[in-house]
DNA sequence: GCAGATAATGAACGCCATTCATTTTGTGTC
DNA sequence: GACACAAAATGAATGGCGTTCATTATCTGC
């Protein structure tokens, strides 16, 4: 009764599926919390599964596919719940805190999301339409929905890669001389004046800026819409 | 006298250097406009120079720092001219501009830039002087420069991915009908309403808004100061 | 009960970045 | 001017990657 290792399987069909779209997609998520993105290779993750790597070619049709399934649950750890009871402003804000911060964590994601198109992603489908009620609700004109999205995206994308820079990223190093203007900012900007660290100071700046103008957008087409009657 | 294909170079130290970081980097560009980033590989540059494989190590640690060298020639190509001559937020307008359109079609740079530090690359901080010195110049205060620059380029790194995503990206397909909201907003957005692209579209929308709000700032800033007189 | 789809193994492939021993040439020193 | 050492090339080799394919065994529908 000695079964501590069990028999490693033979080849051929296995008495029961050992692999699953689901199995697949949590192993990775795994795999990628202990060792990044780095450590996620075909190989490693088959390793997980106590599965041959070709294994995963009956489910997947390439480590591609597996991203977007990593990219599917990703999507759902973002919060946008705000939508439902609070002023378009505020959610848009509380939104873009939260992918941000979701996506700072899986930034090889990024790349991958601006390719793949979101068809038949249900999850990712319904935050967006939680967020096109939320802002049509507040008199966002429908044909406007769209590129306020992107625009909000793009600057969150953005922010979550700045999020991972190195804190030097901007030191001019033995040049500092030649170029004393930005030198001088560089240095301001390093200071601890508060506890936010540099990279939230500059999303809270851009996205507060973002939001700022938007509501000066928003205003505006009101007011041509009210003149119109 | 039938040297149409000079012999081919035995081993050892050639008579005159062959390889030299700007050679290597100009190559490289060549490559890239050839066959895109997907061919860069540091077999087809080494042919491209007509060289061994090997022989590029003599001269760039790896590949990651030819795709440093790429990404400072490619910085040079992104026109700040504006600030010398413009107002401040026109000047932005215009940089961000250019700078979308430079890495949009560079975008297997953007995740290179967020990480590679700005140390010893003039060019870049050159770049950067000439920023700084046109806000500050415009009365934004010192300390707010770093996160302005930072929050712009946050978006326009994430705008310049966007501009390579197929239009057909927010398409719900199947599950148009559980979404209806937001399948109206992207069939609307999707409508050739002007000559601009959605990408275009979202861009400015996002950009126009940010600079509203940066102006916002900086005259609250302003207002406040003279206060303190 | 049988055919065919399904899902595993294991061996192989081609490409990639990179390393190393070797060879040749240039350069600075006594 | 000889000589030592650095520099810059070749070419072979390495290990890892994603992926493919032939093979085998099991499940499923008729």
């Amino acid at each position: 009764m000695t079964a501590a290792t069990p028999a490693p399987r033979r080849a051929g069909r296995p008495p029961r599926s050992v692999l699953s779209r689901d199995r697949i997609t949590a192993a990775a998520l795994e795999l990628v919390a202990d060792t990044g993105y780095a450590g996620l290779t075909m190989s490693a993750l088959a390793r997980r599964l106590r599965v041959a790597p070709s294994a995963l070619y009956n489910h997947a049709g390439s480590k591609q596919e597996v991203l977007g399934w990593i990219q599917e649950h990703v999507m759902t750890m973002v919060d946008f719940s705000a939508f439902a009871e609070e002023p378009w402003d505020e959610a848009l804000r509380s939104w873009a805190w939260s992918y941000r911060e979701v996506f700072a964590r899986h930034t090889p994601l990024i790349p991958v999301i601006a390719v793949l198109p979101v068809t038949d992603a249900e999850k990712t489908l319904r935050m967006y339409e939680e967020v096109t009620l939320g802002l049509t609700r507040a008199g966002w004109p429908p044909e406007r929905v769209v590129p306020v999205i992107v625009a909000l995206e793009s600057f969150v994308y953005g922010s979550a890669l700045d999020v991972t820079a190195p804190g030097n990223i901007f030191d001019p190093g033995a040049l500092a001389d030649r170029f004393p203007a930005f030198t001088t900012a560089v240095r301001l900007a390093a200071t601890p004046a508060a506890d936010e660290s540099p990279a939230d100071i500059a999303f809270r700046t851009g996205l507060d800026g973002l939001i700022d103008g938007l509501r000066v957008q928003l205003g505006a087409w009101l007011q041509a819409e009210d003149g119109d009657r």
